[in-house]
DNA sequence: CAGTGGTCTAGACCACGAT
DNA sequence: TCGTGGTCTAGACCACTGG
């Protein structure tokens, strides 16, 4: 057998031991176990990171992955009910709120010129601590005033609801697996270039016009999707 | 600029002049143009494997990414019908068809005992001669006699529907992220450790019983999932 | 056969984290 | 300050592909 295959199987075998979250050895421990170089003691762990049973946070080294939040994307639960039905604490965290222009993917989506003012709001959304989620929100400042006043943590539909008073109806997600680019990597307290789900999703109000553009990136090995169809 | 990054950028560019499915250089002609190390070379395309941009087949080299198919997991469509509406030269070929014990995963799904008999299918399906998926399927053999002798190369549901008069009527899929196991690997052609979507799925006929459970491996880049709600 | 990627060694220097 | 992972070099041998 390969000798990053017998490292995977050491280290499977100390997640079995190990709770949830906790920190493995580091790489030059292992290194030394196996009389190897740190490229064949990497090659086993980023193998083991793209199966989603090991992250890594930034420089600080290598975890144990929690179980994974399962999620239905096409029934619209409110995030915190979902993960506390699953045994998991949420969170949320305002990382900036900015408004100007955006991206021209948005105003493709929204159909608007280039004079249209968006928000632009990012969320780090967290399970147990672990930041898990990097969500960044488009929506326009002429139809949500005074958006940056309110309070952001919680959930967006509801804001939209109660202070504004626009229902979001139907919703259109694109879902595919890149690699967290380093801009939403830093803000994740995670490496770029580990594997990662990222969503877009544009949602509508019962009139069909867009509400709201999100793109969200997933750490890949926190999330597992649940679809149901008859 | 780290160098990998700078390696990143050349290959961007490369994928812009190039056709879809195009080789890209060797590792050792863009060592040579960066006075670089293979190690730092491999760092950079593996990063864009994971980006889904680039591929690789086992020993043959990088391959520029085609275009992802868009599929709708809650809408039943055909593989083929799919395919075609988007471009694609589609085909599936059977690899495998077995029968015998299962896996216990399968067992459990099906809520038989351990005397049961399934029969296990194995495909491999492509677009425009890529190898993009490898799906597993387990069905009872006292459900479906003679399967071997059918025609397995098109619509499972179709053949359950015509040759069974079995209808499938609602399924649940999950999915998650994970990296390509060696066996599949081996069966696409492609590199294990690289990172792919699984999909279990399980299908029911109107009367809730399973009728047949699922597991398909895509090529991460090859795919975009589609999801809509009301 | 030459060329490809797959695996592996034995180092190095750096930025950043924990303390 | 020391330990961590992040980046990088300059090689090596092997299995397999393709001509």
């Amino acid at each position: 057998m390969l000798l990053y295959q017998q490292i995977k199987q050491y280290i499977t075998k100390l997640i079995d031991d190990k709770q949830q979250g906790v920190k493995l050895p580091s790489e030059r421990q292992l290194l030394e176990k196996f009389n190897s170089s740190r490229i064949t003691v990497r090659e086993a762990l980023f193998r083991m990171e793209t199966e989603g049973l090991i992250y890594r946070q930034n420089r600080k080294g290598w975890f144990v992955s929690p179980a994974r939040l399962r999620w239905n994307p096409v029934k619209k639960v409110n995030y915190y009910q979902l993960a506390k039905e699953q045994g998991f604490t949420p969170n949320t965290q305002l990382v900036a709120i900015n408004h100007g222009k955006a991206a021209t993917v948005v105003y493709q989506a929204f159909e608007q010129t280039s004079s249209e003012i968006f928000w632009e709001v990012y969320r780090v959304r967290s399970l147990d601590e672990r930041p898990v989620m990097l969500e960044e929100i488009y929506c326009q400042q002429r139809v949500f005033p005074q958006l940056h006043d309110k309070a952001l943590e919680g959930s967006i539909t509801t804001l939209f609801s109660q202070d504004y008073n626009i229902a979001i109806c139907s919703e259109q997600s694109s879902i595919h697996v890149t690699a967290l680019p380093d801009d939403k990597a830093e803000l994740l307290n995670l490496n770029a270039g580990s594997p990662c789900i990222k969503i877009i999703r544009k949602r509508f109000c019962p009139q069909q016009r867009l509400i709201d553009y999100n793109i969200e990136y997933w750490v890949h090995g926190a999330i597992e999707i649940v679809v149901e169809s008859y």
